[in-house]
DNA sequence: GTCTATATCTCGATAGAC
DNA sequence: GTCTATCGAGATATAGAC
């Protein structure tokens, strides 16, 4: 039973963490990976180096494991957008929040994974999930969006329909992640240090937009 | 048996198709909305509208049947990056890329969610695809790379990485189609008229990565 | 070619020893 | 808390009537 403890936030490679994580952490990415239909306990079992019948001691039935993965999943999804608030010029508010979005989904890639996964399959449960959001918070994009709309009305970038904005960033952000063996063939550096290969994504991903937005020739940051 | 026939390929509702025909176009979407583990017979035969002993006689197993559709979305795949020729300026090479993939993605969804599945799922068999494809044909982006390249050493578009832009297009081309309940969500146009959201889209992206290359001031299309 | 019936296998879940 | 053994459900696959 019980619903997962999350103390040492730290991820670590989630091996000598009690098991009862060792299995959320695995199921994580096997839910993430595969969708719920597509996860077998089995290789959940075997991502977190224990037995199957381990699982149903602490989780009881692969439907309660998902729940608690898909809230925890579902959770970090929103969090990615909570970029540090920039009271400065519009590009900059852009900068802060594409490194951020890159950094955050580099850290919970399982999420945005997931996030994938279940639009692809049609899931209800994340149909939910997104109507109470939208109903106590409004859309988890709410700040960028207002953000690109004041620099828009105040002149300081073209006029650009904010929400095509975002989507456009965030597939950018996010799209490298889901589709990382191809462009890993695709991209050498991506193969060789993903990491080196993201700080370019975003210093190019900055380049791209932020010379599309801006009214004039701008100095960039 | 028989690796399907391939005729009238107008997508009509895949009604009124032989029979065939109409198990391979379930299995299209079945698999690519839950990849092969995920993907029930069952579910497959609904779509189709047939028993499910009818899979075994046309196609002998989930296996093969898979095989068989896997092939045929890593073609669609491929030939989304077709785009037909442009000689003139490079803005109008992009804007013709980005209409036809976005069209090409529109009439081939299934391609494109396949292999965001088939990529997170860590697939072999994509794997090897990609590996043979590459070995004879070379990158699939390889002629709008070229492109980019020329245009940058000439001088027609600023300084960029050419991999990075394909990456960049092509996710906000895709993106939209697999988180398409969100996106539906998020954006009151994409629930209504999806096809207008995603001329309108095709504009902006035009618009943003266009602006964002531009040596200078330019006179849009 | 298509259906009904059934065999086989995989997966999720439980019982009980340690 | 963890392991071995096993049951039952659901999924794949086949046999045989029509």
């Amino acid at each position: 039973m019980s619903t997962q403890v999350n103390e040492s936030q730290v991820p670590t490679g989630s091996d000598d963490l009690d098991t009862e994580t060792r299995i959320f952490e695995a199921a994580l990415k096997v839910f993430a990976r595969k969708g719920k239909d597509g996860a077998r306990l089995q290789e959940i079992a075997d991502e977190a180096g224990i037995h199957r019948p381990l699982l149903h001691y602490y989780f009881r039935t692969k439907q309660q494991l998902y729940e608690a993965v898909a809230e925890r999943l579902f959770t970090d999804f929103l969090l990615s957008f909570d970029a540090p608030a920039e009271g400065g010029r519009f590009a900059d508010t852009l900068k802060a929040f594409i490194d951020h979005y890159i950094d955050s989904v580099r850290e919970h890639r399982h999420a945005a994974m997931w996030m994938v996964t279940e639009n692809m399959a049609g899931s209800p449960i994340l149909g939910e999930m997104l109507a109470r959001a939208f109903a106590t918070e409004g859309s988890p994009q709410r700040a960028m969006v207002e953000a690109v709309e004041l620099a828009v009305e105040s002149g300081e970038i073209r006029p650009v329909d904010a929400r095509q904005l975002m989507l456009t960033v965030v597939s950018a952000c996010v799209f490298p992640f889901v589709t990382l063996p191809t462009v890993k063939m695709m991209n050498p550096l991506a193969a060789e240090d993903f990491d080196a290969y993201l700080e370019e994504r975003k210093a190019h991903l900055f380049e791209v937009v932020c010379h599309g937005l801006a009214s004039r020739e701008v100095s960039d940051a």
